[in-house]
DNA sequence: ATCCCGATGCTAGCACTGCTAGACAATCTA
DNA sequence: TAGATTGTCTAGCAGTGCTAGCATCGGGAT
């Protein structure tokens, strides 16, 4: 039957969606597979039916929100340019920090390189190449790779308080600066 | 006694050193109490009685670790200035994974901006600021700001295999040129 | 309608984690 | 030498990720 294969997507995106929930609520190491499964009312072993271990589950997580970020930049950039990309960028990583760092900062299986599931990655890292091109007189990837590791750092250092708050709109404006001279 | 003061002051740095070391090779998450214990020769309880939990000891290794790149920046940037630093800067990062790991992207009770132990940090940071300075015609303190988390951010992305392995000079070159217009 | 079998879900448990109480031994003080 | 203090260990607790093995339920064949 495919109502139970329906069934059975649903149950994976209820725990996906949970895990996020319990991440954003009280972080990652509040999300262990006993708190997980209560929360989804289903015992321990149905979340390994559906991914091999934890790590997948947040895989999975990096991986919806690589799609939604994806989809902010992409409309950020074009209402606003670099500068409303740049803004977008940190605002995600601010608004939704545990789904940010199970993207960037928690190891994931996620290979970058490779091209095993590299589409998201590669419309993302595109948005951002967009943004940059019309300030680049050279390589544009190597641009592009400077801007966003730039954004990610504001995003890391912003994430663990090591930045000065009231100074933040100020940094994306110097860090734009600089891209556009 | 103080020979037993010193003994004990050795023990603590015995068990910081080791820490690092176990870190270094295999990767904070084997740093177990017990796999730590068992390299310095005493038992569990030994560790609680220098440090809080373990959390204290990463804590320990991040202010050595902090000590040390405050040291290569100096004389990295004595010696080359603002392209001096950045290149010992993603060396040092390089070079010793795990400890910059603990300074930066692993959660540390190291308040940043308050006054506890903050005096490493701001030398570190007037490193950077001393090189970013003559550039500035501005704000220094929020240029350094965009610069350091600049570096950062390529050195997290570059530990996680996020960016091209080849580019890694040009990327320090575009992010130096950026500043230095 | 009944039997069977595969899918689905659970209980219980393993080896590991950080951390600590309480017993023991070694050392210094008087 | 007796007492106190310091140091160290063994043993254990609660919690972690993960899994083997047993119930139970539903759909298809007879």
């Amino acid at each position: 039957m495919d109502r139970r294969e329906r069934a059975r997507a649903e149950r994976g995106a209820l725990i996906v969606r949970t895990a996020r929930e319990l991440a954003e609520a009280d972080g990652w190491d509040a999300v262990t597979t006993r708190r997980l499964s209560e929360a989804v009312e289903y015992s321990q072993p149905v979340l390994y039916g559906h991914f091999k271990n934890m790590q997948a589950i947040v895989t999975a997580v990096a991986l919806d929100g690589m799609v939604e970020l994806a989809a902010v930049l992409r409309s950020a950039r074009e209402a606003g340019g670099i500068r409303g990309l740049a803004e977008a960028y940190l605002g995600y990583a601010e608004e939704h920090p545990a789904t940010y760092a199970a993207i960037f900062t928690r190891r994931t299986d996620l290979v970058f390189g490779a091209a095993e599931s590299p589409e998201i990655l590669k419309i993302t890292f595109g948005e951002l190449a967009a943004a940059v091109e019309p300030y680049a007189n050279g390589d544009v990837e190597t641009l592009t790779e400077v801007f966003w590791s730039a954004l990610h750092g504001q995003a890391a250092l912003n994430q663990e308080a090591r930045l000065r708050p009231a100074q933040r709109t100020d940094r994306i404006e110097q860090l734009v600066k600089l891209v556009t001279g």
